[in-house]
DNA sequence: CCAGAAGTAGTACATTCGTACATGTACAAG
DNA sequence: CTTGTACATGTACGAATGTACTACTTCTGG
């Protein structure tokens, strides 16, 4: 059933070997024929089914974006039935963290949004999103803050060995949440 | 002077010129005959003075890197002969986040960091000494979690229109920087 | 003045890339 | 069965790339 006349898997086998590529290589460093051979199809069907490889390059992004959706509604739920929003923002985050290969990926959706306008709201999806969900425990600005906050702490483990320890996050991000009410 | 036969001028205008190619085209875009053209040296000077392409890439960060390092020094400065210090670098943040060109080349140093990792210490530059600035005035802990947060203003400034505006950045530096207290 | 080193510059080459294309195969509709 | 259409695949090609190389010029030390 899902063997050669499959349209549907065939693409969303490359889309899925771009998406394991993107943080080997980088967006830049994506290629047809790399693409090609981690999915198992010959090199012409990555033109087929992608007009360019800017589009195949955005289709991955796009499923990226999608996967850190879900997430982000994992995290909603997560929040919404805690006691603790900051202890338990903080602890979500401290696993976050430890995907590198989220990270780098994610990282690499920013740095080609920067270059690229129309990825921007791909982009955005993520700080955006969850700001929305902080919002229903503090002010507009306090979410805001914190969700920058957690991106910055993305960012910083990036280059570094050691991401922020549990603690300091918890920190800053219950300082954040609550700077309203100072 | 600065005429045909001048080594170490050429060996400047190669990494300015390459500095100010990667806003424009990024780390990965960077090549040889693009330095060359921008430079105003055949293409020839290029491998004559860097080994290869990975050590133009490298100087040219280098290079950006301490840029970054002379205008953490003014900031230093700043800080010290100021009365309000979240203020003052919520101001200073905000100058910052509207050099776009700036933004993109740090962010691009990020994710080439990410994937190589001698670049690494080059990229922990601007948040640690920006910590080791910040640590004067509060806690270790505080002083870290304010640059990242930093660091997380620059990634929202790279993909959207407007970066945050002075007052959110000024009260999150504040809360932050506050929290020890707290 | 005169080697040899250092710098300059143009060109060549193997490789890799994105993409186009010709050919072949499976399958649904008539 | 025939035919048209979507899918599959191998190959080809022009363009761009990193780098090596050769020849030439300028400078420096003896």
């Amino acid at each position: 059933m899902t063997g050669r006349r499959n349209p549907g898997e065939r693409r969303r086998r490359m889309i899925e070997a771009a998406c394991e590529l993107i943080p080997e290589v980088g967006v830049n460093g994506l290629t047809h024929r790399l693409v090609a051979a981690r999915a198992g199809v010959p090199l012409g069907a990555t033109t087929y089914y992608f007009a360019s490889l800017d589009d195949l390059v955005a289709a991955a992004l796009a499923r990226a974006a999608e996967v850190t959706e879900e997430g982000l509604g994992l995290w909603s739920e997560e929040l919404e039935r805690c006691a603790d929003v900051p202890a338990t923002l903080a602890a979500l985050t401290a696993d976050y963290l430890r995907e590198r290969d989220r990270m780098v990926t994610w990282n690499e959706l920013y740095a080609a949004a920067a270059h690229r306008p129309e990825l921007r709201p791909l982009a955005r999806l993520w700080l955006d999103g969850l700001t929305r969900s902080l919002s229903g425990y503090a002010g507009a600005r306090a979410a805001r803050a914190a969700a920058v906050f957690v991106d910055g702490a993305l960012l910083y483990s990036l280059i570094n060995d050691e991401p922020l320890d549990t603690e300091s996050l918890e920190r800053s991000l219950a300082a954040l949440l609550g700077m309203d009410a100072a």
